[in-house]
DNA sequence: TCTTAAATTAGAATAATTCTAATTTAATCT
DNA sequence: AGATTAAATTAGAATTATTCTAATTTAAGA
């Protein structure tokens, strides 16, 4: 009964095959849930409790080496602000991102919605490496 | 031998004094050095090693309580990013960082320095609390 | 000086994450 | 298909930054 044919599921998959990581059944399952429904934000924890709803269980220790690994070969981008956990986003474009500090839940700033402009030069030596845009926002 | 006057150590001692919290020694002792130097940028740890050096010592659970306390009455402000940690600022302008992933070692960026337009709309029933800019540098 | 709420402290507790070392498995090689 | 092996999975221990606890001390006002 698993929705077969889902772009956002294939396309990630994809990824992983290309990758010279190994195509487990934890790994392929855990993309199925993660990218079921396109772009979505989760700690490792949020997948831990979400994974386990089902009866193909998978351990936190996996959760974390897969979402780490997952991100080092940008089928997921990691996102750390404030706030203790790291979150991971299923978008690995360049992007912005709002943070509601009362709900805790992240939400995406196209790139293209943002223009900075004047940035100081970098400090002699040091070369840029991205820039990060995080609009917190309340209820 | 301690430097008398130093305008940052007595601005931020001012602030301290008009605040409700007590002036204790610990208090006194931190304020005269984190702000010795102007705009600096620490972690409790970094704090803990520095104050250490003399002989006049501070447990590590109090240097946490009062970068805490200092942070809620604007002495300070707290900076988290990317990493595990949490760092202070003696800036308690609004203002921006550069982070330089290798040395982790933050750097301000004044918040005139820094245009965004184009913000997308916050999100229906949320207020803006604060734009965060961090441009992420290397070695 | 007396009082008392706030501050300090050592050490325990917590929470997110990583590590360890044993077991299992995917992919490659006959 | 079966054997080989490096990579992956796992439970549980370890680690790290930070907060909490509960006992003691201290600042500041009466």
């Amino acid at each position: 009964m698993t929705m077969k044919n889902n772009p956002h599921i294939n396309k990630a998959l994809d990824v992983l095959k290309k990758s010279p990581l190994k195509l487990t059944t934890q790994r392929t399952r855990l993309i199925e849930i993660l990218f079921k429904n396109g772009d979505q934000h989760f700690t490792a924890e949020d997948v831990y409790k979400e994974v386990n709803k089902y009866r193909y269980k998978i351990s936190l220790a996996t959760i974390y080496n897969c979402l780490n690994q997952f991100t080092k070969h940008e089928i997921l981008k990691s996102v750390r602000l404030s706030g203790d956990k790291v979150y991971f986003d299923t978008n690995t474009e360049r992007h912005h991102h709002f943070f509601c500090k009362s709900t805790e839940k992240l939400s995406d700033i196209k790139s293209s919605d943002v223009k900075i402009s004047n940035l100081p030069k970098i400090p002699r030596g040091k070369k840029l490496e991205s820039v990060e845009v995080v609009v917190n926002i309340t209820d």
